[in-house]
DNA sequence: GGATGTCCTCAGCGGGCTCTCAGGTGCTTC
DNA sequence: GAAGCACCTGAGAGCCCGCTGAGGACATCC
């Protein structure tokens, strides 16, 4: 069972926007990416690499989603997939995606969904020793349950909420512009502007920061971190 | 007797949608799965792995399950057989199946009911330690008796809410999005939307959660998950 | 062939969520 | 200390999500 290296991801997709988004953000994350644009290179790739985890486009040019898939399978490949599927996808479109382990996302998505999504399949297939949980002093954020705490208290979070304080806890310490917020945390089609994540923060300070010392702190001029001391 | 190893499962259908399920839910819950298309590829299978379960469409091309089974106990194969009949399967070849003193489930099948149901044959063969008991706070299930109870008191689920509880149960703690409940607990060929998950939630809480303090909730964005606190 | 139970769809509604905006506050700089 | 800027937050519009009651289709049982 793989340990220390870096995960090795293989991103399926022929829109070049996404495997561009996908290839930067999961480099960032210390992965080794490995991009096809096609059901067959991907299936070529797979061979190649012995990736870790793939993330799929259901709607290729050549042979979909779950074709791919089901060859992988047929050769004996184990690899765990991650389907990306369009906003309008119909209901039996997305049956069986959920199956033996294997996950979706729907498009659009934002970076900390899908790097969210990601760091849970590589947990449950052993890849990884971190658990669902992250923590800073006393607030305690659990991915599998879904379920915030500060000081044992349990604070209900909106989903936006949510993200946002994942993407400020995965980078505790770091002061985060709110472009970066926004870039990670909204959807990758969002086209409003940045003073939502003032808005956002606010909230956050309310449910979060009133239960003990203030945690989140803002960089004038900046952007936010989460303190540290 | 086995007792720790995976247990090693033949799947005979010729169908490979539903051979591609089964393989990849299985694997998913740990079993060593093997594949057979035919009756008589499934005979050189079992005498090959040496599985502790068969699972077998009674419909095959060349011989029929019920020929298969004859086969092998023939030979001397005390494995266990399950068997897949078809939808409209008449009443005498249940009866047939029942006598045999192995079971049988109806396709289209839930991948709930069919894991349900390897794990109560593979418990009753002594393969498995798990129990037939499942529970959370003052909520039972038993597999056995198909009773569940709220505080003492036995409530009345139809076959789609049982099945659904026990997901959620076996499941207890994390959250479960839609999509997920729907491919484990709905039959595999089920069309519909998602919102029958919320109908059947909303089932649930009238009976389960009226009971006592509410154990299901309801992760806006997200999914459903059982309480755990 | 009626009664019952189960499954699923659908639509209405209530409320939570998202985002915008504008007025207010406090920091910074000269 | 005044002006200007960055940030904060309350209010509110519109939308979306989830809940539930009603009802139709279907199977099963008597």
């Amino acid at each position: 069972m793989p340990t220390n290296r870096a995960a090795r991801i293989v991103v399926v997709d022929d829109e070049d926007n996404i495997t561009f988004l996908l290839d930067a953000t999961l480099r960032h994350f210390g992965y080794e990416v490995h991009v096809a644009k096609t059901g067959r290179e991907a299936l070529a790739l797979v061979g190649e690499v012995d990736p870790d985890l793939v993330l799929l486009d259901v709607m290729l040019p050549d042979l979909d989603g779950f074709e791919v898939v089901r060859r992988l399978r047929f050769e004996g490949a184990q690899v765990p997939v991650l389907f990306l599927t369009a906003r309008d996808t119909t209901g039996d479109m997305v049956r069986g995606l959920t199956l033996g382990g294997d996950g979706y996302i729907k498009k659009p998505f934002s970076m900390e969904e899908i790097v969210a999504q990601i760091k849970a399949m590589l947990r449950r297939n052993g890849h990884q020793t971190s658990t669902s949980k992250l923590g800073l002093a006393d607030l305690e954020m659990d991915d599998d349950a879904h379920l915030v705490r500060r000081a044992g208290q349990v604070v209900d979070l909106s989903p936006t909420e949510y993200n946002l304080l994942r993407f400020l806890l995965v980078n505790a310490g770091r002061v985060l512009s709110r472009e970066q917020i926004l870039d990670h945390v909204w959807q990758y089609d969002f086209g409003g502007n940045s003073a939502v994540v003032e808005t956002y923060i606010s909230y956050l300070r309310k449910k979060i920061d009133s239960l003990g010392p203030p945690l989140i702190k803002t960089v004038r001029g900046v952007g936010y971190a989460l303190r540290v001391e």
